[in-house]
DNA sequence: GCCTCATCGAAATCAAAGTG
DNA sequence: CACTTTGATTTCGATGAGGC
């Protein structure tokens, strides 16, 4: 089994490929790879899979992708693609036209477009980003560089990293690990297939964002987005994002402060009477 | 006056790739 | 390293307000 990693760049400076066998050994990279030469080397390779770090066309309206916009909630954060009326007049946007052809090449190899299922024989859109947040469980740390980062977890992954000497490599081989781990049923592919869906090595996107920051003591994000003011009163039912209701902190140690000093009178009165306070309070 | 929260807007952030 | 494209998100600081 074998996968076929292509990180797209701009229309002259070619792309890079990155063949992963089922050991996930890279067994062919190559660079520079021009789109006249794409066609012949899909033929002579034969991936299982082809996973290609672009998208396979313009957004059908608006300024952005289903997919795009499901990923943003989960804080992985891709270039929006557009639509072909700003796509198309934009220089910068070229790289993604070259996707396009990409797509097309391996259309013409048979390799059609993923959109569902089971993924294999056909050519899927990956995001080395999004593959490297999901196999790492987090975001790169404030700061990381971007290539060592990558292959840290390519080597987590059991990629030998030898051979990717290049960060743009490095994001091929991320495309083809992420190829692999399609075929072998770990994927996820939020979105609308008729726009385009970017695939993800996971079985499902976790219920809440990626961070950045490792593991927290105290993890903000499992609370619920509004719950009840804090602050005691039976008569306050004010929704809030933190534990107080603005100003309620100051009623809730007031009230703490009166119940405090009846208990004290409580303790007071009950050694007064000569009966025991409760056990707990022993 | 103190403390905290809500809110608003500005600014930074981040993804890809290339150029200077 | 700085700059460019987009746009959602995040993170600031300033401001206003609540309750004591």
């Amino acid at each position: 089994m074998h996968a076929l990693g292509i990180d797209v760049g701009a229309p002259r400076k070619g792309m890079d490929l990155v063949q992963l066998d089922d050991a996930r050994e890279p067994v062919r990279v190559v660079s520079k790879v021009g789109i006249d030469r794409l066609g012949l080397l899909i033929g002579e390779l034969q991936p299982d899979v082809i996973a290609i770090d672009a998208p396979p066309a313009w957004a059908p309206n608006g300024s952005s992708r289903l997919t795009e916009r499901l990923l943003a909630q989960c804080n992985i954060h891709a270039f929006n693609t557009p639509s072909a009326r700003t796509g198309a007049v934009h220089p910068f946007y070229a790289w993604m036209e070259v996707g396009f052809e990409v797509f097309a090449v391996a259309a013409a190899r048979g390799y059609p477009r993923y959109r569902a299922g089971a993924p294999r024989g056909t050519a899927m859109e990956v995001f080395p980003h999004g593959s490297a947040a999901v196999l790492a469980g987090c975001l790169p740390p404030r700061g990381a560089k971007k290539k060592p980062w990558r292959e840290r977890i390519l080597a987590s992954q059991g990629v030998p990293i030898a051979e990717l000497t290049t960060a743009d490599r490095v994001d091929a081989a991320l495309c083809a690990l992420t190829g692999l781990l399609a075929l072998e049923g770990k994927r996820f592919a939020p979105g609308d297939p008729k726009e385009g869906v970017i695939v993800l090595p996971a079985a499902s996107l976790p219920a809440r964002p990626f961070r950045a920051a490792p593991a927290e003591a105290h993890d903000e994000a499992t609370l619920p987005l509004f719950r009840e003011c804090a602050c005691g009163d039976p008569a306050c039912h004010e929704l809030t994002r933190t534990e107080f209701a603005p100003g309620h902190d100051a009623k809730r140690k007031s009230r703490l402060w009166a119940s405090a000093r009846t208990g004290v009178l409580a303790t007071e009165e009950l050694r007064r009477r000569g009966w025991v306070i409760p056990p707990e309070m022993r």
